[in-house]
Formats: structure tokens, C-alpha cells, sequence
DNA sequence: TTAAATGCAAATCTTTTGCACTGGC
DNA sequence: GCCAGTGCAAAAGATTTGCATTTAA
């Protein structure tokens, strides 16, 4: 499958990255598509704001760090981005957005998806009075085992 | 119970923070010593960098925050407390080390542990060949119902 | 055309590091 | 007394903001 061609968000073969974001209410300008495109393109990704703006230089887009940070900031707040962040350093965001459990490899910095059905919980989260859930991150944390 | 003659970690009705410290291979220094009052005295803590200075402050103690920085980082990895970073903005720290999960109020900025029953794993993580399990964050994300 | 909304330089906020100096042993 | 190891000023790194400019409609 050509990556420009590939099937956005459930919106059918034709749709392009474009549709994606004006379905997401943002305007398709240069600099979201160029990077909706590195994003959604292929199978689900997991990148910093650093891992992006690096990828859309080698691809001869020459945006900038600022670019990245506010685009994948709006992508999260529009819902079509997940933001994880697994270290207290910098933040990941996960093209999957439904709720799924995460490994963090502390000695690689990566972040990789836990098959789904490989850990549950037991119970459905309960919110407190007056508030709703809005999100579950569940982290397990990995180092090498020393050998 | 007067917070300076609190049962520190176990060690016993006598011991105070320096013992603590001692028995994690931290020299009990003056700063370290007055931290570690203001964090263990009470009962458990979420604590971020700027509340601890800001705390040590008002309590009388000129510390800097790039002290409060490198205490909280010692005592982290000396395993007196634990990191969570709910939020990709800063991170706090727990100091109940037992794995548990939280709550974290958006709007508030606050996290709060879950009594412990309430939610729990339908297995035990699974490692990838070659890791360990480090840790295991879960936190549930809540936001203020609108009414 | 036009104004809503962007992209980015500069600023801000969080966290770490280098090293003069201290204080625990 | 002494030197391992600190505490903090300055630096580095992550993220946000203000505003001149762009560009989708």
C-alpha cells in the first residue's frame, strides 16, 4: 500500500491524511499534512517531538522543533494522538489511541504497545464524585536483565 | 506522635531520618536531613520538585531548588521514594513505595493514591525476553464532570 | 480578499551538571 | 584533618507563547 494512499482513521481507501484532519476539525495546512503523513502512514508509531522533527527533516521538510511540539500537542487535544509519558523526561505519542497497556525499555527510551489481550484489569476504573475518567495508562517498566 | 520521633520506615519507635538515610546509604546532611523531615514525617506525600522547596522555604530553610532537584533524585533511586510523572509537564514523587495505583486530577494538577483494593490486575506483567519488570505505573486520569 | 489561524524565534519552565567547598567520619 | 561527596549557580533540555505572516475558504 502506497503511503499517501493509506486508509485514514476508517475514513475509506480515497481518504488522504487530509480528510483526517479536517474530520479532526484542524486545517490541513503544509506543515500538518507533511506531518500526518510521517504519522499515519504506516502501522502505529510511537514518537517524541524530537523523533518527528528529525524524520520530517530527512524527508526534506525542513519545519521546525516548535512546529513539531504544536502539532503533536493539537493531534492529541483533536484525539487523533495519545500522549504517554513514561519518564518524567519527555513525552511519547502513540498513533493508537484506544486504551491499550504500554512497555517502557528504560535502557533503549522506548516505548512499545503490550498485546492487547495480555494484561486486563480486573475492574473497570472507578472516578471520584464530581469527576469522570478521562484516560488509564497502565506502564509496566522493563530494564535489561543483567547477565 | 511528634513528627521528629515518627516510626521512620520501620526501623522502630526511636529511629528518626537519619537513620532512614543511613540504613539507604545517604550521608544524613543537614539538607537531606531536613527533606527528608518534611517528606516522611507525615503520613504519605505526592510531592513535586517546587512544592518540597517551596515547603523547605517556609519552613525556614534557604535550600535551592536544584537541591530539592537532586535530593528527590537520590532518594528516588535509594528507593525511599518513587517517581510518577502523570503528565509529560513535571513529576511527582510518592512516598509510599509499595506499587499501587493513582488518580491524577487534571484540572487540579493533584495526584491521589487509589485505596488499594478498588482496581487491580487480572495477571501479573509479563517481562519480554531478556528484561526484567522495574515497576508498574497505573493511573487513571480524571477530570471534573461538567454540570 | 480577508480574517482566522498558523509557524517559528524567543521565552519559559523543568531538570541536570560542574565544580568550589563542606562537613561527616 | 581530609577528601568523598555535597549544594548550588549556571547550563541544558523540554515545551509553550507572542506575534508577524500565511493561507484556506
Amino acid at each position: 500500500m502506497d503511503a499517501a494512499e493509506a486508509d485514514f482513521g476508517g475514513l475509506g481507501p480515497k481518504a488522504g491524511c487530509k480528510d483526517l484532519l479536517l474530520k479532526a476539525g484542524l486545517r490541513p495546512t503544509r506543515q500538518r499534512v507533511i506531518l500526518s503523513k510521517l504519522l499515519f502512514a504506516g502501522g502505529t508509531r510511537h514518537v517524541t517531538a524530537e523523533m518527528l522533527f528529525t524524520e520530517a527533516r530527512a524527508a526534506g521538510f525542513p519545519i521546525s522543533l516548535a512546529t513539531a511540539y504544536n502539532a503533536l500537542k493539537q493531534f492529541t487535544q483533536a484525539g487523533l494522538l495519545r500522549q504517554i509519558p513514561p519518564n518524567g523526561v519527555r513525552s511519547f505519542f502513540d498513533t493508537n489511541t484506544t486504551p491499550h497497556p504500554h512497555y517502557y525499555l528504560h535502557g533503549e527510551d522506548t516505548l512499545l504497545d503490550i498485546p492487547a489481550a495480555d494484561l486486563l484489569l480486573a475492574s473497570a476504573p472507578e472516578a471520584l464524585p464530581g469527576h469522570e475518567v478521562s484516560g488509564v495508562d497502565l506502564i509496566i517498566h522493563l530494564r535489561r536483565t543483567p547477565s
